[in-house]
DNA sequence: GAGTGGTCTAGACCACTGT
DNA sequence: CAGTGGTCTAGACCACTCC
């Protein structure tokens, strides 16, 4: 026997994607609905659940079931990294032109808003491995968010890990009240002397946990992109390590690979 | 007034991440929690439908819920392109060894069941645009799957365009009963004559459509990742668009980027 | 067949939105 | 206030798993 509430959903979602509903209509009432297909509310709802899930729908409270529109993308390329390096030595006027964010997004610092807290703390395990130092190593724990100054939600959360002593030599860097830094971490590197040579970047994609549904305002029946960045210094150390999490409704990654001629 | 549904879930979820509960345990029955929490069985359900959907539970009809086990990734390096390339020119033999698709997992062929369909069409309006070709020129659409031979779920699900009249110059290409061809799709564009320069690859994160969740055999609560490749020739030429759909539960993605030295 | 989760109902009551 | 979706109940019945 055929399930009620799959029958539902089917429908309306064949409803969705033959454009019968566009983008930004509202669904009749979750009681017409029940009315017309011949069941009860729970049952439409739980079809209406289904195509939320699917990111199809928007469920508002209060006000009805709309046909999701799709969400403008931020584009975060790969390019950004050489970018960056290019502007770490640049003179200042130039580097607070533009960071790394607003090269992605193409907008100006002045839509963007930012927030950053710095805490001092203890290696743990993990991260001593990554860093290749001894457990209980000084490290500083940085995070971040940003968003659009017109939006409430940001669109990114990074918690970026760096060895205390090996910045430490530049006092500001420790002080999270110079953020925003003006040409990001590969420019706070160089200050103490540091040259990247070359960024490991790993992504998978999950569900967002609740609280990260909760930061970056994520609807139902969205994923997150979660991002594990790793900087080598020329000598082959490892100076950064960085954790992203990515809204997957507004983000769309770009990496180019040049390869060798024959 | 707090919501007994959420109220069941925070419990569960935090003996979970406590490790009070461990991977594959199983809950006790929706009735006795039902019993336990002095709610109704839907209610109970309810909480337990929204742990299954962060992914951190495995509904398994008749059986139980069980607490899931992260699963084992698939790596899936950008270094894989250079290391295709320089195959491409190899004595079969050595081709024939491994391909892109085992440089991954680090299986061998003989792990990997190999699923491939081609279709001949007319380019439609979006892929014309990428081939900077004419609306209507015939395109090869090549629609694969890869699995463990010991697991049912394809780990990826891969639709490849190329233009026919770019490859016809050997007619192997056209025929899909050659797959899985030794060397991959660099290789099989050196046979006439195309040396590939460098891939662009843009990727976003999404709930699975249910025909991907069932293609993939996806649980609730996971993402697919979805991949669209463009490789170029060192002409510029657009030589092939891929589309590849990954599950987010078994696929990390790794890129690495090399920076100019100063 | 016993035990488990899945679907469904009919209706009560609550919470949010907009007039 | 009317209209909407959200939560919850108590219980019936179905479908799947495993012994």
């Amino acid at each position: 026997m055929p399930k009620a509430y799959e029958e539902i959903a089917d429908d309306i979602r064949r409803s969705i994607r033959e454009r019968l509903r566009k983008p930004g209509d509202r669904l009749p009432s979750e009681a017409a609905l029940a009315e017309h297909y011949g069941r009860s509310v729970p049952t439409v709802q739980n079809a209406l659940r289904l195509l939320s899930e699917e990111g199809l729908i928007d469920k508002q409270h209060g006000r009805g079931n709309f046909v999701r529109r799709p969400r403008t993308l931020a584009v975060r390329d790969n390019g950004r990294h050489q970018w960056e390096k290019n502007r770490a030595r640049a003179p200042e006027a130039i580097r607070a032109e533009t960071g790394a964010t607003e090269h992605d997004t193409g907008l100006r610092l002045d839509d963007l808003v930012f927030y950053a807290k710095y805490r001092e703390f203890e290696a743990p395990d993990e991260l001593a491995d990554a860093f290749g130092v001894p457990v209980g190593t000084t490290l500083l724990k940085r995070t971040y968010r940003t968003r659009y100054a017109a939006e409430t939600a940001p669109f990114n959360l990074v918690t970026s890990y760096l060895v205390r002593d090996m910045i430490a030599a530049n006092p500001d860097l420790l002080d999270e009240t110079k953020e925003p830094w003006p040409g990001g971490t590969q420019h706070q590197l160089y200050t103490v002397g540091i040259e990247v040579d070359r960024v490991e970047e790993r992504f998978t994609a999950r569900p967002p946990t609740p609280e990260e549904a909760k930061a970056l305002d994520l609807p139902a029946g969205t994923s997150v992109i979660v991002l594990r960045k790793t900087s080598y210094d020329i000598e082959g150390r490892v100076v950064d390590v960085s954790v992203v999490t990515l809204p997957g409704d507004r983000t769309e990654l770009l990496f180019t690979t040049s390869l060798e001629r024959w």
